[in-house]
DNA sequence: ACTATATACCTAAGATTATTATGTATATTA
DNA sequence: TAATATACATAATAATCTTAGGTATATAGT
């Protein structure tokens, strides 16, 4: 990624897209959060492949393989673990995103 | 820390508060994000005095010593360089937080 | 007197995770 | 034909946190 802020949001980030989408392919979650971000984060592939990785060794993500344009998508979407998991992951960043808040914004 | 997603938050964190304190010593700075955070953040010592002691080194903080009901402060106060650098930091910091409310609270 | 808790600093081993670089392969556009 | 986009992957390195431990004084409770 682009920033050192990021690191530790990277497994929130994506749970949270593949509950949102239903199922994607690891290029176009890397395309995908940089355009809902509005261009600020850039997921690298060496980041991205191995955090989808051990999503799926964490059994939190099942995995299909298509062939688009004799090119191989892996798709993968949340397996039940892993839409337990999400919900509480979320919990946490919302927790965390108004810690963040409280004291880079303090009131007055 | 509590929570993986605070991995990379804690220099720009403790940066902004010696902004807005003046200065603070270590055990102060953990209760303050204690305490502005609700209960949100627990800086560990393990993670707070090694990246003290690396903003310190990047001449960042300016330190002094001072002995108050018989023991030992370090006093830490952001140098000149550090004033420039939590400047950047917090734009970094403020980005990133729009960035992931847009992920975790998309629009409609 | 003893114990626990709070204050106040510190370091070290290990684990986690991102960065950077590299590799393979196909399709499309200039 | 060369560059860019698509699409996957791994490996060495670096950065940073976790966990656990260490030292020392002051205070409050039993």
């Amino acid at each position: 990624m682009n920033s050192k802020l990021f690191r530790g949001s990277l497994d929130t980030i994506v749970l949270k897209l593949l509950r949102d989408k239903g199922k994607m392919y690891g290029y176009q979650i890397a395309k995908e959060v940089k355009h809902i971000s509005e261009g600020r984060f850039h997921i690298t592939e060496g980041s991205l492949y191995p955090a989808l990785h051990k999503l799926e060794r964490k059994g939190y993500l099942d995995t299909e393989f298509e062939r688009v344009d004799n090119r191989t998508r892996k798709y993968y979407r949340l397996s039940p673990k892993g839409k337990t998991a999400v919900k509480e992951e979320i919990k946490e960043m919302k927790s965390f995103l108004t810690g963040l808040s409280l004291i880079v914004n303090p009131e007055k």
